[in-house]
DNA sequence: GCGCAGGTAATCT
DNA sequence: AGATTACCTGCG
């Protein structure tokens, strides 16, 4: 067990936000989690107005060596939060709407694949094609759960196999990108020390990655904050209250922190 | 029953 | 370059 009390952080919002499909509440107040071959209960022990306090069911050793750096504790998001334009009403709304949301440091290749799944899918969908691929490819960690599959794993599926797994016409693509990178397995580390704009520019040779599923990827495998995904809901964001530009500039350096939480709110609460 | 969902690739103008 | 369309499947 270990607890911890926290500002800037908030599990609900988390799971919630679209950034991972392996998170979900699975009673009132507790959660499940599944990174890499780790399994996470987490339960919520008091929401406050600054801190919010949790125990997570792991050792404190366990915490420190993984999960501090995976839910990114150690980042100060109240310099971001600060950074925000005071005059912008719906910057402001989104912020004390979708406060205590974080950027997750998620493993790259299941960033790739997740995001490559997601394309015309609902997230109860893409949850659920998820879950099948790791069932059937993945190592188990304790009965019934599953890790995501490594290349190697999940290089042995057939177009056959990954259509069971729900996959539609995206079945293709991740064979065709998983052929890759079994044929260049450095490819994955080798882009990270690229710039931002050329590791997404790499990441888009991949098939069936564009330019939304190479920014989710940035983002949330490479933790590459600046990193600004594009997809409908702030597609609609954009349009409603930045017609004439978004103050990317303003942002610069952590831009996919203010897609966060401009996501989530425009998503779960400014309906239309 | 049927439109559409956190897009991409191919094929057009 | 920019606009249009097919694409699998499951959920509402």
């Amino acid at each position: 067990m270990y607890r911890l009390e926290i500002t800037n952080f908030d599990i609900k919002k988390i799971a919630d936000s679209g950034q991972i499909f392996r998170f979900d509440e699975i009673k009132d107040g507790y959660f499940e989690l599944i990174a890499k071959d780790k399994l996470l209960y987490i339960k919520e022990i008091s929401i406050g107005e600054a801190k919010n306090i949790y125990e997570f069911e792991c050792s404190k050793e366990e915490f420190v060596d993984f999960w501090e750096n995976y839910f990114d504790i150690n980042t100060d998001y109240d310099y971001f939060i600060e950074k925000i334009d005071k005059n912008d009403e719906f910057l402001q709304n989104a912020i004390s709407y979708a406060k205590g949301i974080r950027i997750l440091k998620q493993d790259k290749f299941e960033m790739l694949i997740s995001f490559i799944i997601s394309q015309r899918k609902s997230i109860p969908a893409i949850k659920s094609a998820i879950k099948k691929l790791s069932e059937r490819f993945g190592k188990c960690i304790v009965k019934d759960k599953y890790a995501f599959p490594t290349l190697e794993e999940l290089s042995k599926a057939s177009i056959k196999d990954l259509e069971e797994c729900s996959l539609g016409y995206r079945a293709s693509y991740i064979l065709e990108t998983c052929k890759y990178l079994t044929e260049n397995p450095t490819f994955l580390d080798d882009i990270s020390n690229l710039s931002d704009k050329e590791l997404v520019a790499s990441l888009c040779k991949l098939k069936g990655v564009g330019i939304k599923v190479a920014n989710c990827t940035a983002l949330f495998g490479y933790y590459k904050i600046d990193s600004f995904p594009i997809d409908v809901w702030i597609q609609k964001v954009l349009d409603k209250y930045y017609s004439k530009g978004f103050p990317y500039e303003r942002y610069d350096g952590f831009a996919g922190v203010i897609q966060q939480y401009m996501f989530y709110y425009g998503r779960n609460a400014d309906k239309k």
